[in-house]
DNA sequence: AAATGGTCTTGACTTATGTCAAGGCAATGT
DNA sequence: ACATTGCCTTGACATAAGTCAAGACCATTT
């Protein structure tokens, strides 16, 4: 059932094994909610107030500037974590929205939940304690992409690094997730074809 | 001393207080170190085998591409920690230098001291759970910089969001962490002053 | 089956930013 | 005090990427 893809997320990344009582509390911490393709899970305005683990679907986080272009800043698959951080720790308007881009199921928790479960959980603090380690290594190689490499770099870059990002994502939805125009990015493709 | 100023950022990111006894275990797990100017914390090829907190000081981290030319990936002050993350927890080489920008002291830690005092210092633990929080707001929202702004927003943004580094950082590595060159920032600088 | 709307491509043109080169100024070392 | 070096500025030119517009191709809805 829907859990067993967070308990074996939760024992894969954390190297523990999680007994039924454990397994009990983080149930009773989540709920799963469904939604389906182009559905939101959260809108420019709105206050995060729960953080989303993706059991089976796809999403991506943007936001809209004052022209009214969108900007993807992360994409997310099956087992990751899906929210504004910054407006679900402090509770202030998120900027962003958070669109399904598939018939999605999510397990959702609040911020509360979260701090009972990191306490009371082994698991869940470790495995999260790992994630950190992994994101922050990652936000720091696109950090690096983004102000140290040419466009055609950061597009090769992306297909090495998340080939499944090409193929679950429309290509215009890519361009805007590596900060450049969709004429430019079918431009790039087409070169790397040529050769 | 040297350690009070790790005691104080502990104290007060986290919200706990440190009896004598959590103190001493602390401060056995660093050790202080001085640095110089322009002297290095890492280079590439290295493995970074610590974790620095600044006390005092500056530095910057950045890597170096094909052509020679330096890409500062961030700065840190102080009360900020400094390491290549990555290399630091996977035990890989770096492809980053860390150069001290000014006479810098440093406290010193190690992958396994750090995990020894995350599970018997519950101030220390809440409080890298605290900066996990706060660097991931500030790292997507660099992220979101990058991709979405022009290179005149970014500058703005930055003087804004931490005016400490135009102070204390020249120029040019200004403009290489914003990813642009020095002579578009100083044309940037320019135009602003005029209006 | 036709209509609609979204997605990708291509061409022509514009604009932001990079590159190269030279000179000035201030800090630093000898 | 002088030489050296690093840092910043400015101009001329080059280039990467953006913008606008049109058309082709699909998938989805009616």
């Amino acid at each position: 059932m829907m859990y067993e893809a967070l308990f074996n997320y939760l024992e894969e990344k954390s190297g523990l094994s999680l007994d039924a009582e454990e397994k009990a509390l983080i149930a009773s911490k989540f709920k799963h909610k469904h939604f389906r393709r182009r559905q939101y899970m959260l809108q420019e305005g709105d206050v995060a107030r729960y953080t989303g683990f993706i059991v089976k679907g796809a999403a991506r986080m943007f936001s809209v500037d004052e022209k009214g272009n969108e900007h993807v800043v992360r994409f997310a698959l099956e087992n990751w974590w899906i929210s504004d951080l910054e407006s679900f720790y402090h509770l202030t308007p998120t900027r962003y929205h958070i669109e399904m881009m598939e018939d999605t199921d999510l397990l959702l928790i609040t911020n509360q939940d979260m701090q009972e479960l990191l306490d009371k959980s082994p698991a869940f603090d470790l495995t999260v304690k790992m994630q950190n380690k992994y994101t922050s290594a990652a936000t720091q190689k696109r950090i690096h992409a983004a102000i140290s490499m040419t466009a055609e770099e950061r597009y090769h870059d992306l297909v090495k690094t998340y080939p499944q990002f090409i193929q679950r994502f429309p290509q215009n939805m890519i361009a805007s997730y590596l900060g450049i125009s969709p004429e430019t990015l079918s431009r790039i493709r087409n070169h790397a074809k040529r050769r």
